[in-house]
DNA sequence: GCCATGGCATACGCGGGCGTATGCCAGCGC
DNA sequence: GCGCTGGCATACGCCCGCGTATGCCATGGC
């Protein structure tokens, strides 16, 4: 299914099986002896790679931040131009082509955990400032708009949890009108 | 502090501990021991009143339930003519009068519990429903308006979490760029 | 081919939450 | 003022997750 099976595994095993099942379970999900049945070995092998399970918790957390980082500015080299940027970026946000379940997983868990909440505060924070960038670039400069345009985003990446609609198209509806303030 | 200490408790004070519970540390304190020791009492009192731990989560998913759609036609209420009450729709999605932590959680909740996200997807429904009967009233027919304005709602209300801005004015921004569209 | 690690597996003791079973005690009904 | 029912309190046995300690075995370096 996954992989053949090896025989050994590496921390980056445990990391991004941790990732999945995350988004996959939520966060109660990530403890030392459920996840080391699903990864179908034992706890020992766990407690090997990591020192506890608030150290896993906060590895995967770093891995998903580097990511998020990492597809943020690859968004943003992907089109030339602020305003095709900032469709892109708009887009990505509200409909990340990756993981958009597992942000969506870490956002409700930084409701209850420091750690969580710490790091996708840094994330969104990165985004809100492109997002400002790029809209000042355009010539808006008021800051209100980016951060509407972000809370769409996150809004919408729930929504589309249990309700049916068509998030790229919405988020690029709310661009037009925010563009049509030139 | 809450109440002067009452003797014998009532079911309805097992719900509403619950809820302010919930808001305060997540989903995960909905749990009878916790609860128990949270309200001075012992478990035994908790199996009184309820048949087990669902059960609870489930009196507490409807209590909020009805809450939020009295809220909702409150708000509806306040206001005569389609613009205000849109105004005063959209502000009190993006930050209710009270309670804003409690369907934050609840939210949050939603990702791993099927129950949260029945109850919560009726609400939403709800809301939503009722925000583009109101802009069809004042001409907007189209859904995705709706659509948008909901979901920069939700979106403020988890970014207030963290981050400092003005809900109620940003959500009010948008409702302009909305309506200018008449 | 030996042996030294690296990478687990097994086996504890601990705490904590679940649900049940029964014991107790305070009111009210009369 | 006596009993009966409602509202807990206590005390079990259960399972599950934590973290640690130690045992085992398969490579790979030489």
């Amino acid at each position: 299914m996954t992989a053949p099976r090896p025989k050994r595994l590496t921390r980056d095993d445990w990391l991004s099986a941790g990732t999945k099942r995350l988004a996959a379970a939520g966060a109660e999900a990530l403890k030392a002896e459920p996840m080391a049945r699903h990864m179908k070995t034992t706890k020992g092998s766990f407690y090997w790679h990591f020192k506890d399970v608030p150290d896993f918790h906060a590895q995967i957390l770093s891995a998903w931040e580097m990511a998020a980082l990492a597809d943020l500015s690859t968004v943003l080299e992907s089109e030339s131009g602020a305003v095709p940027r900032l469709r892109a970026l708009a887009q990505s946000i509200a409909e990340p082509e990756t993981g958009t379940a597992t942000e969506s997983a870490i956002r409700s868990w930084a409701t209850t955990s420091a750690a969580a909440r710490t790091t996708l505060a840094r994330v969104d924070e990165a985004r809100l400032a492109a997002l400002q960038g790029l809209l000042s670039e355009t010539g808006i400069g008021n800051p209100e708009m980016a951060r509407i345009i972000y809370a769409a985003g996150i809004g919408m990446e729930r929504l589309g949890q249990t309700g049916t609609g068509d998030n790229r198209g919405s988020i690029g509806s709310l661009v037009d009108l925010v563009l049509a303030l030139r």
